[in-house]
DNA sequence: ATGCCCTCGCACCGAGGA
């Protein structure tokens, strides 16, 4: 049965439950990933989420910061959590449907600002993290699995703004473009998003700090979706919703979609 | 770095986001 399948950092799910609700109604994705819940998994608003459906519900919390969950109208069970460089922090959980098909969920550090690690330790943190996630994959070939998540990286020059104007710029820089690409060969896997949207500018976030972002477009797609090449032909119909970064009292972050024919 | 916003908590600033 085709499912759809969504990824947002909703930027705090409890200040934001009902940018959540309303997603959940306007699109009805059968499953909805969580970056920045900013919650403890016992104080996430379930009620609302369960009465449209959303039964099933993997989740990784902690008080102020991180927290990721995945919400699902299929029956699902959870399929592992990991603690990638050993940072304390709640920034990934798995859920496994019926028929096997897993998804990973992640939150990959931010990074700090300076570009160096022996200058910024959080930016070590996130070369880190991306390591101990490309030596997961390499220790244990995925298949049949679908990885979203807020990645903090826009890879491609057309991903973000202004490739020449990023190229310092944490998020965009080569040594981070590189991790992320040895993250995604480990695991041979495939950039769903670009596969159905192959040309042109594609962002998924647009800072607060912009008084317009949507005139100024001064975009980043930091939100991915990937899946396993045993499946990636089975998916289709990406789209990112721009206009949800509209909405009053947004996250700066838009939902990215895809379907998989499974 | 284009501009200076948004969230959380032992709160009314400081830390973290990206």
């Amino acid at each position: 049965m085709p499912f759809t399948l969504a990824t947002w950092n909703i930027n705090s799910v409890r200040l934001r439950e009902a940018l959540v609700l309303r997603l959940l109604e306007e699109e009805a994705p059968d499953i909805l990933c969580l970056q920045e819940c900013k919650s403890p998994v016992e104080k996430i608003p379930v009620e609302g989420f369960e009465r449209l459906g959303y039964r099933w519900r993997v989740a990784q919390g902690q008080k102020d910061y991180n927290g990721v969950a995945i919400l699902s109208k299929r029956p699902m069970e959870e399929a592992g959590a990991v603690d990638h460089a050993a940072l304390g922090h709640a920034r990934h959980v798995a859920g496994r449907l019926e028929d096997g098909t897993v998804i990973h969920n992640f939150y990959v550090p931010a990074g700090g600002d300076v570009p160096n690690r022996e200058m910024n330790v959080k930016f070590g943190q996130k070369l880190d993290y991306l390591r101990d996630m490309r030596d997961a994959f390499h220790a244990e070939a995925p298949a049949r699995s679908i990885l979203v998540g807020d990645l903090n990286i826009a890879p491609r020059e057309d991903d973000v703004w202004s490739h020449k104007q990023l190229l310092k710029v944490v998020s965009h820089t080569p040594v981070e473009v590189a991790a992320l690409a040895e993250t995604q060969d480990s695991g041979a896997w495939v950039d769903i998003t670009r596969q159905d949207i192959p040309e042109g500018p594609l962002y998924s976030w647009w800072s607060y700090r912009s008084p317009d972002w949507d005139a100024a477009d001064k975009g980043r797609r930091l939100d991915h979706v990937w899946a396993t090449p045993d499946i990636a032909n089975a998916a289709h119909s990406s789209r990112v919703l721009r206009h949800v970064r509209g909405w009053e009292k947004p996250s700066d972050h838009a939902p990215v979609l895809a379907t998989f024919d499974l």
